[in-house]
RNA sequence: GUGGGUAUAGCUCAGAUGGUAGAGCACCUGGUUGUGGUCCAGGAUGUCGCGGGUUCGAGUCCCGUUACUCACCCCA
């Protein structure tokens, strides 16, 4: 039994090929490059807003998402990929950011440096078992963003026009932001106690059922015809809000209305992490299928707290990597990525490959993208080369060239092709590219 | 966890009623012994997902299995 590369052998002699884990997908050039271009532009404006970079580790104790995220999630009951060590923890990997985000802020005590509140982006992967479909992958990629230690509509608004604007920067705009409160822990449990006594007058099944008990507002949620049929006339939570929730709820709107940024109110949008309070919000595109979510947050005062830190007003979202770049397909938007090499090497012959070795050695160090043609291929492939690597010129250079001291520079639109002296290279390639 | 769909060349896919495989794109070679992108001519490529069954004969029919995929659920 033999085996070609990739491949292995179980005892029983079958032959199977490695493949990416099920959920999860390799990025390779060149749509990669895409994945870098949205996570900058992502990025791009929480940097230019006072924001400071925080990576954590891509696993944590299970007890921080549990209690964080909440017990009663989909998330932490069903999604999770647990671990216990050699020593006996018991680890997660991370199945979301912002408890792990918050957990590093307070272990770093960067809340007591004064100046709240702490603002953080972040960009990483995150894990969550669950059965594969268009957009929804067991290893995903967000960036996100968390506002740590003030209670501010100000902030809460910063963020959705942060998340905005990366989205019209890339050129999408068939996207919606929903908007709603949650109300806090003063309000919150009256209309829980009200829609709890709606739903169970309702048919509904036994799943549904027990969710009513542990988490009643993601019934609202529900997809089903049958199940939304139901729903109607059911209480809302905008009836139940406080005074002081209205009020900052109403700021946020107001603030988000002088931004010109547009947006939906939604008062079924509940979110299926326990944390949130007040401000939810979440950027949906109706052109990934299902998974309709690119990203989404909110406010969650009360987070800190659950985990063992002082009280922390703080508000946060993550945006969804890959199903941005879904929506970005969506849409038919190709990004304006610059081409990575500038100028690409062809020798021929043994001196012509030491020369441009070396001019292509110099052009790096210059700053200019350089590539060479590797591999001993012929001149037309070499030129293939050039012509597939997006480079605008090409040097060419051979015995004859080197001989007269000089080498061939050819500008790979016009088809134009110019000796210049080797000494010069490098300064008439930048003087030419600039 | 529950349901549906699909699986043929590197990619996208065609192969009514069973008769042992095709297109486009990509790739390679030549036209151009030192020049790409266009054009012309030519060429290579498949255990038809895997295992079993029916049949003289299976890519095609039946059973099983695996993978992928979409939807429910959940969420980025």
């Amino acid at each position: 039994m033999w085996t070609r590369p990739g491949e292995e052998c179980d005892e029983s002699g079958i032959v199977s090929t490695f493949k990416a884990p099920k959920g999860t997908y390799d990025l390779t050039p060149p749509d990669s490059a895409k994945y870098l271009a949205v996570r900058e532009a992502i990025a791009a404006p929480l940097k230019n807003s006072g924001y400071g970079y925080i990576e954590t580790p891509g696993f944590e104790d299970v007890a921080l998402f549990s209690r964080g995220v909440g017990e009663s999630t989909d998330i932490v009951t069903k999604e999770m990929y647990t671990l216990t060590t050699k020593g006996g923890s018991q680890l997660a990997l991370r199945p979301e950011g912002t408890a792990s985000v918050l957990r590093a802020a307070l272990e770093a005590n960067l809340h007591k440096l004064g100046n709240l509140p702490v603002k953080l982006w972040y960009s990483g992967s995150y894990y969550r078992y669950e059965r594969p479909q268009k957009g929804r992958y067991r290893h995903f990629s967000q960036v996100g963003a968390e506002a740590i230690g003030a209670e501010d509509p100000a902030l809460d608004a910063e963020l959705i026009i942060l998340a905005d604007q990366a989205y019209r920067a890339l050129g999408l705009r068939e996207f919606r932001i929903l908007l709603n409160s949650l109300g806090d822990k003063e309000c919150r449990p009256v209309y829980r106690d009200a829609l709890q006594g709606f739903l169970r007058e309702l048919d509904l099944d036994e799943e549904t059922r027990r969710r009513i008990e542990i988490n009643p507002l993601r019934v609202l949620d529900d997809k089903r015809p049958e199940v939304q049929k139901q729903l109607t006339g059911a209480p809302v939570l905008r009836d139940f809000l406080c005074d002081a929730c209205k009020a900052y709820h109403e700021e946020v709107r107001d603030l988000l209305n002088e931004a010109g940024v547009i947006y939906e109110d939604d008062e079924k949008l509940v979110r299926g992490l326990d944390y949130y309070t007040r401000t939810t919000f979440e950027f949906v595109h109706d052109g990934l299928g299902s998974q309709s979510a690119v990203g989404g947050g909110g406010r969650y005062d009360g987070l800190s707290e659950m985990i063992g830190g002082p009280a922390l007003p703080s508000v946060g979202w993550a945006l969804g990597v890959d199903r941005t770049v879904l929506a970005l397909e969506a849409e038919g938007i190709e990004l304006e990525l610059p081409s990575t090499t500038s100028v690409f090497a062809v020798p021929l012959g043994e001196e012509a490959r030491r020369v441009l070795f070396g001019v292509v050695t110099r052009l790096r160090r210059e700053g200019v993208a350089a590539d060479f043609a590797y591999g001993g291929r012929g001149l037309k492939g070499a030129m293939k080369s050039a012509n597939r690597s997006g480079a605008r010129f090409t040097i060419v250079a051979g015995e004859r060239d080197l001989a007269e001291g000089h080498v061939q520079l050819k500008d790979m639109e016009s088809g134009e092709q110019t000796p210049v002296p080797v000494s010069d290279v490098v300064e008439t390639v930048r003087a030419r590219l600039a």
